[in-house]
DNA sequence: CTGAAAGCGCTTACAG
DNA sequence: CTGAAAGCGCTTACAG
């Protein structure tokens, strides 16, 4: 029903090796022969069809980023990078939603798409290092996004964070504020983004001399907005409030800042605020946020490449680590 | 070297027509051919080539998502909804970004993926219906998402925005405003979301007797939160700003507040906001935002529905419009 | 239920 | 460059 190769040989009056190789860019065409395919081309308004090429060559220039929601800004911004590097090389991506949920995960980690993706993006949530490893039956390239845990066997992108808390809160000390909270300290699951950030934290707070109060440190129970609102109100009803917060991302700083507008207090008079993931929402908003921007087209980009590597096989390399540059963004939040 | 069907056939002792029909669900398998052939599936750690399932088919159970962006929030959320609307029915979407590109829309349309998906929900920026029809050339079932024009000849899922705009205006004239903008008349390219809402716009002026200045409609060159600030510094400066903005998407309308507060105006004492979409965004922001919430879920679920019902075959049956169920939703913006 | 076989539309050695 | 053919891994009539 469709047009197919052949039928495009036939009206060109050449094989349909020939075809093939206009279709595919080989040398060794002359200019002539491939006028006449490129017009039978056109006349037929013939399309390959990616199935049956997947099929045969093995590979469909197809890619995976299984990311826990695509709703969520960061993941949406990141979403909408890798899409773009991704057509930038040729390839598409899939998205997948895991909602964070164990059983998605194993569905991404058991070769999902059977054999149509030729790689995996995979920012796990509740999949440990060890899981990912007993798991990876599909026998695709994956690279691992998210906080680097030790002992990791796979290629890896992620951001420095303890070097990024670390600034993040260095810069809230330098401020001249004393009792600097953390709000997310229990978040991100398996891939441990709460323990890591704590990490620089501490760290900053220990170079400070300042104090290390447990009662500053927030677990709350996710990364959303309404954590953030939820663990502020709780350290506004603290004997000694904090002068200021380091959120460890976006989404839980908005959160903070509605309840201290709600409260009454001034940002970043009474309380500064530093997020971190510098999505859009926080640029734009009243008062701009202080955050730790990584670049999300670099991180995309990279990692497409290093994935694309090791699809074509160079799978004897050692195992690689990217670490994505940051800067920290001083806006109004702590810089009235 | 994968695995293959006649692989889990040989190791269960049965025919491969009989592992393809347990993997398809067909009937006529007693439980124990089905026990024997799951259980070689399991050893074999067995998943089905889906190019080549889908080269013998004709179909990918891929269906594709063309949208203008994937990182506006508005857009984040639909892709969103989309993704889980379809896994729900075991079918797999792929996000496709066209930025608005002529190229890219044209890339959408010319049945892009050669055969690999099924069918396409477009939402169109600069592709007119006629543009659209002429351009179909994969025989892709096609669903349209956005503003509905006169004479389109798809099926198409829309809020009625007409009345959804005269809602909105009809809450701000309830409120005793007198002098009401527009912000965004202008957007929305060909889909005409600019055009469309100010219809409704100044039907509810028209109803409330009120005069219809030109001065308070504010096109803007695009529908993000840049737009929204200058449109609404532009109406700050007229000689008799206005007491309520009727903002055409909710980035319009948290652009315009971050110009408010800047000013030091009132929200909504001084100026009340209106906003359209319902993103997360508007509901977390101080003030959160009234906005007209139309049900992604409900839209992302009919509309794959619907074309999963065109894929089938109805293809005799009359083109449908799918009218999005929405409330207008009364928020601080508007009531203090 | 089984078994043998055709065919979806490509790519790719192979012989020329 | 061409032409004829095999084969990627499925699904699906077909005959039993």
């Amino acid at each position: 029903m469709a047009t197919r190769l052949s039928d495009v040989a036939a009206r060109a009056g050449v094989s349909v090796k020939t075809v093939s190789n206009v279709i595919n860019d080989y040398p060794h065409i002359t200019a002539h022969t491939r006028a006449k395919v490129e017009a039978a081309i056109a006349d037929l308004d013939y399309r390959p069809n990616v199935s049956a090429r997947s099929l045969r060559k093995g590979r469909s220039d197809f890619i995976a980023l299984a990311i826990p929601e695509m709703a969520s800004a960061y993941f949406a911004e990141l979403g909408a990078a890798f899409s773009r590097a991704a057509k930038r090389r040729g390839i598409t991506v899939l998205i997948e939603q895991t909602e964070g949920e164990p059983a998605a995960e194993q569905m991404v980690l058991d070769g999902m798409r059977g054999q149509l993706i030729d790689g995996i993006v995979f920012s796990p949530i509740t999949s440990s290092q060890a899981k990912i490893s007993a798991a990876v039956g599909s026998g695709k390239p994956i690279v691992l996004l998210g906080e680097r845990t030790t002992g990791g066997t796979f290629d890896h992108v992620a951001v420095d964070s303890v070097q990024a808390a670390y600034d993040a809160t260095t810069h809230l000390v330098s401020l001249g504020r004393r009792r600097i909270a953390a709000i997310g300290v229990g978040g991100g699951g398996a891939s441990g983004t709460g323990a890591v950030r704590r990490r620089g934290y501490r760290k900053a707070l220990k170079a400070a001399g300042l104090p290390h109060d447990p009662a500053l440190e927030l677990a709350g129970t996710g990364y959303h907005r309404l954590d953030g609102a939820a663990s502020m109100r709780a350290l506004l009803e603290l004997p000694e409030p904090p002068d200021a917060v380091f959120c460890f991302n976006d989404l839980l700083a908005l959160g903070a800042l509605r309840t201290l507008a709600d409260a009454g207090l001034s940002v970043p008079d009474d309380v500064a605020v530093v997020g971190f993931d510098d999505i859009e929402d926080g640029r734009y908003h009243s008062p701009s946020l202080t955050t730790i921007s990584a670049d999300k087209d670099w991180l995309a980009d990279q990692t497409v490449a290093l994935l694309l590597e090791r699809i074509a096989g160079s799978g004897e390399a050692a195992r690689r680590n990217l670490t994505v540059p940051y800067t920290l963004e001083i806006r109004e939040s702590t810089a009235g």
